[in-house]
DNA sequence: CTGTTAGCGCATTCAT
DNA sequence: ATGAATGCGCTAACAG
């Protein structure tokens, strides 16, 4: 409901007494200008309410000063965080970071790619829905602007990538499962995400390598009503005991959630282990053991790289673990 | 690294042979065009990997299709159900919505909005960070375009306001509460939130109204590290058991993570009480009793609201009580 | 240091 | 149905 048609700097200009150029050199400061007009200015331009319209100058800079983020889902509380780090990341004025919510849809990914790309954004850091059928959207982002992927990959494409290393991941998981359990006597069972994206699919191929190649595996999607669904399945096999591992922190609360509400007992009976370090995690009871990424290190990282804006590379981080208490504390 | 300046509508108009006008008017299917020419111009768009430049568009047209939303803070998971479900409200093709994160902070708050209305964006959605101090962004959102505040309201601005029955809500606590716990023989303590926005404040009311004025009251913010923090000040002043309200299902967990970690038992000694119904409530165990806010129905109400774009109006949402085992079943 | 001029890319007149 | 011309608001290049 604007009032009025806003005010413009030739509006300035006219009640400062001055030309357009000194409005636009005054109040974008990119130019010395004489005090006395700098006064002048300010006040018209206080007194008209005026705001600049930074779609004309983005349209005469071509630049915006912004870079944009799509994710698959602001739900998911391990994106959020990233868009959250990625946010705080960009808190010094200069540049925008708006964020996308591709819902879940590869359709709605590729819309916010090319409204993104429409808007001229400087950079766009992306977190593919999928690990192939992203590629256009991917691709048609590297085309044209700085792009980099975060958290998942499409192979192939001229785009950097900041990720953890889930092998190393599940190769702490390992570590502390093989410390802490006789893996010979206790099973392991993988629930896991089908591998769509490249996170699921390193994750998976990471329990292959360290764990038995005969490891019993479930995989469904990133969500708690999966890991749910998926600790049903395990008692309805009639599983008495077992070592679960997830592919994500969400999966692990679903998978507890539902082993606790069936009376079982964790860590006696069933060892429960995520995977992202969320918040959440220490918020349960017990407290989840998981695999942490370094959400705030990669989100600085990706604002060096837009800074620097050097050829595509690729940024491995290091996951550590963290030891709740859904894991026994000593060899059992 | 746009490997080439991108193509134009000029660009396409030279190799199509056509004008300008008639590129514009093919793409845009605003008018009627020649079946022949708009075959030549989408071959020759296709050809150059043309794609609209908004900006431009924007300029000339002084409209975006773009809604902005401001919201406090990404992580904290009631926020970004909102986020998530608004754009989901706007998952059409036609209208973007884009997400900026205040990080908490007041400036950043105002940046996000003034950055937004530079954007000439059609419509602000805003979450106020502050109940009195966001008033200069609110009013300065509303003046200059359709904006809608949500979930928190700075009073007497120009703008919309979607949001719960607040007091609504605690009554439905206090009606569930009185019929399963005796409240003359049984301790209620509120865990809530300083009265920095409407709907902490709005919570304090309704728990102040419905129950004893003398109800102790502990306030913080809404996280689960206050939720932690007021649960250990309530055991080190010798409580041994209490119905606990919580403002926030984040406050709420963070109050059961550190009752069940201390060992206490939940609902027979302590019943802990939740506010807004995110997904986590239901993973807790014991599963969390939570007053639920009809988020999907709230973001719907917006996307109608932007539509027709009447005057400021105010739309109350009835919550209802969604039951769990941080709540005994019947009365104990 | 200031003003004049031009043009970013597009949609929309106004002519034809 | 098409093309030529105009201008959305701004900044940068150029003269002075």
């Amino acid at each position: 409901m604007p009032l009025t048609r806003s005010a413009t700097m030739a509006d300035v200009a006219r009640l400062a007494g001055v030309s357009v150029s000194t409005v636009s050199r005054t109040l974008s400061g990119t130019r010395a200008v004489d005090p006395a007009m700098q006064r002048k200015v300010t006040e018209a331009a206080e007194q008209l309410g005026y705001q600049v319209n930074l779609v004309g100058r983005a349209l005469r800079q071509t630049r915006t000063s912004t870079v944009g983020l799509v994710v698959p889902d602001l739900e998911n509380p391990y994106f959020s965080a990233l868009a959250q780090q990625l946010s705080r990341a960009f808190s010094d004025p200069g540049i925008d970071l708006l964020v996308f919510s591709a819902d879940g849809s590869l359709e709605t990914e590729a819309r916010g790619v090319r409204s993104f790309l429409g808007r001229q954004v400087d950079a766009l850091v992306l977190i593919p829905v999928h690990e192939q059928l992203s590629e256009a959207s991917v691709s048609a982002a590297a085309a044209a602007v700085h792009t980099i992927q975060l958290d998942r990959q499409v192979a192939g494409t001229a785009a950097s990538y900041v990720g953890v290393s889930n092998r190393a991941g599940m190769r702490l998981v390992h570590e502390h499962v093989s410390s802490v359990v006789d893996l010979s006597a206790q099973p392991v069972v993988y629930v896991g995400a089908k591998p769509d994206s490249s996170s699921a699919h390193e994750r998976l191929d990471g329990i292959r390598r360290w764990f038995s190649p005969e490891t019993p595996t479930l995989l469904g999607d990133f969500s708690a009503a999966w890991g749910r669904e998926a600790a049903a399945r395990i008692l309805a096999d009639g599983w008495t005991g077992a070592t679960i591992i997830t592919a994500a922190d969400v999966i692990a609360l679903g998978v507890l959630a539902h082993l606790l509400h069936q009376g079982r007992s964790v860590p006696a009976e069933f060892r429960v282990i995520g995977f992202d370090g969320i918040g959440a995690a220490a918020l349960a009871h017990p407290s989840l053991t998981t695999v942490r990424q370094p959400v705030e290190k990669m989100a600085r990282s990706i604002r060096s790289l837009i800074d620097s804006d050097d050829k595509p590379s690729s940024h491995w981080f290091k996951p550590d673990l963290v030891l709740g208490a859904t894991s026994p504390a000593s060899r059992m």
